[in-house]
DNA sequence: TTGTACGCGTTATCAC
DNA sequence: GTGATAACGCGTACAA
């Protein structure tokens, strides 16, 4: 009874029954008297039992956990992500194991090999920037263990993907641009590896061709780092450079678009009058700055919480992975506030 | 062999060894030939064994795995300490369970149920705003159970606390303000139950007698919603109902100090030269801010791994729960921006 | 209505 | 050097 880690033989012992009675009367089986089921109930509770998980695991070879893998936790898209996820997982009676790649592939690859030897049922995945192979996800894959990957999402045939319009939404953003007048758009770019980042780069370039606007390579300037000062920097020796003068940002996130916005205002240039400025994911921050930023909102949690549906689904064999459509993909929306709206 | 989970016994099998020997030759037990452990690695390869951590928790009644109880992960500080969780935990060789209450009272007690059933070895905890007793986690750490509060931390006999100088990190704020000439400052409070709410009121109050202001008790402002919107509005009212002008806000949190920024802007005051301004927490988001939000910054990451630490420590018995320290205060750093800095 | 026996995967212990 | 057995906690087919 130590660390009140009572069990089915202790309550067996103290009332002098076996433990396959114990068992059954605690789960309300038929053929177990009323009164004995009474008795029971009543010392599991004076002994607070409470069932062994673990043993029910290795028993069912089924863990009841789902393992999540992520770049990182501090970081308000993924953390949208994490929380739709463990929403739905406990929700279906699903606990949630977490691992921050940090971006790095062997600590991807770690993760996935203790997430096997925890017998987790299936796993959720949006891999590091370093990632460049996938065998280690088709290795486990071939093997029959589910796997659905979110927002960052490998070209593998049979993966199953939840990703949002990361295209469209950079369409729509861009267009947004041009209906406002801008005609000189500059696109800030992320790290060139990830699909996501080429997506939305053409989604900006169609965007541009569509409305009769010619694309130029020459804007588009990729930001590898991803920090305020990095875009801040950049789009500063822009204006110093440039012969032409741009007269809006159309940056990949939503930190590339602030620090587009810094520069602007630092060389006295006027948002939206001057300048427009739209990032892309629509942080929690994007409408407390001034002037508020417009920016692309991804449903966060919708995507972890849709991903995580699949999986269960997956594992309790409610739908056929081979059968099913292997990609979901989720609407953006554009919030068009201050900081690109002249009219 | 499906699903690439071969047991101990598979391999037997296969080598026509018996179970014992295989557990022995993988992990270079002595008294193994050297040929049979080759023999048995290499099959072990072949099959891409697996040990199964299940079996070794059900052995042990050791899950190398800790919980984690937040309110929510969609927190820049929350996900913070997350993140410095999941780090120690990490190395030291233990996986991460995350639950998150949403501030209900109810989820967190069946959190802690579904973790003690897991046999997790130890959970780290910051509760919720609806808890108000703590019953749930006095009955399971009289058990002897390990559990380590943070940020939100009860004051339970015995408890482990790790949190931050709530108190210091007010006063040092509120007195940096006065030192800027700011002379009738409000302090918007955040919800009365938490003690970290309490703490920063105090500092506040302590702050301002010490430098021979008056405390005046129709100066501290409860913002219990805790949205931008909210403080917006409670500003706004103040400028027009308050018969003495307020000249600088302390507020509880950054999201409250950045709608006493918005209302200022709206009624056309500047800041920092009528108006100063400073948060709690350091959110990213603060130095994106124009003008750059003064704030006080609390270690997250830190946190979590310091109170990962200590909670791993107890759970492999290296520092025992009742010889130490209860509880653990980290500094607070204030970042003095522009939003405060009138000299 | 209740009990017995077995297996889930692993390892510590004792035996040969 | 290697094998057999028991035990961790539970559920269940089979017996009684």
């Amino acid at each position: 009874m130590k660390l009140g880690r009572a069990t089915i033989k202790d309550i067996a012992k103290a009332l002098n029954l076996s433990a396959s009675t114990i068992s059954r009367a605690l789960k309300d089986y038929p053929g177990i008297s009323d009164e004995t089921k009474r008795k029971v109930k009543e010392v599991a509770e004076e002994m607070n039992y409470r069932p062994n998980a673990i043993a029910l695991s290795l028993r069912k070879s089924r863990s009841f956990t789902i393992g999540v893998i992520i770049p990182e936790v501090v970081h308000f898209f993924f953390s949208s992500v994490v929380s739709g996820i463990e929403e739905v997982a406990h929700s279906r009676g699903y606990n949630v194991i977490l691992v921050q790649s940090n971006e790095k592939l062997d600590r991807e690859i770690s993760s996935i090999e203790t997430m096997l030897s925890n017998q987790i049922d299936g796993v959720l995945v949006s891999f590091s920037k370093e990632t460049k192979t996938f065998n280690h996800f088709t290795k486990v894959l071939d093997q029959g263990f589910p796997i659905v990957f979110f927002d960052r999402a490998p070209e593998i045939p049979g993966a199953i993907n939840v990703t949002v319009d990361d295209y469209q939404g950079a369409f729509d953003a861009t267009t947004h641009l041009i209906s406002q007048g801008y005609k000189n758009i500059i696109h800030l770019g992320g790290p060139k590896l990830l699909k996501i980042s080429t997506e939305r780069e053409r989604g900006y370039k169609d965007a541009l061709t569509h409305n009769g606007l010619d694309f130029k390579s020459e804007y588009v300037i990729p930001c590898p780092i991803g920090t305020v000062e990095e875009s801040q920097q950049i789009v500063a020796e822009l204006f110093s450079n440039m012969t032409v003068r741009p007269d809006a940002f159309f940056a990949c996130n939503d930190v590339g678009a602030v620090g587009a916005m810094m520069a602007c205002r630092e060389i006295g240039l006027k948002i939206p009058v001057d300048v427009g400025v739209v990032g892309f994911s629509d942080w929690q921050f994007c409408s407390m700055l001034e002037p508020k930023l417009s920016s692309v909102a991804q449903p966060g949690a919708l995507m972890g919480a849709k991903a995580t549906e699949i999986l269960i689904d997956i594992i309790e064999k409610k739908i056929d992975p081979e059968s099913m459509e292997n990609s979901l993909i989720l609407k953006t929306k554009l919030m068009a506030r201050d900081s690109s709206k002249r009219f």
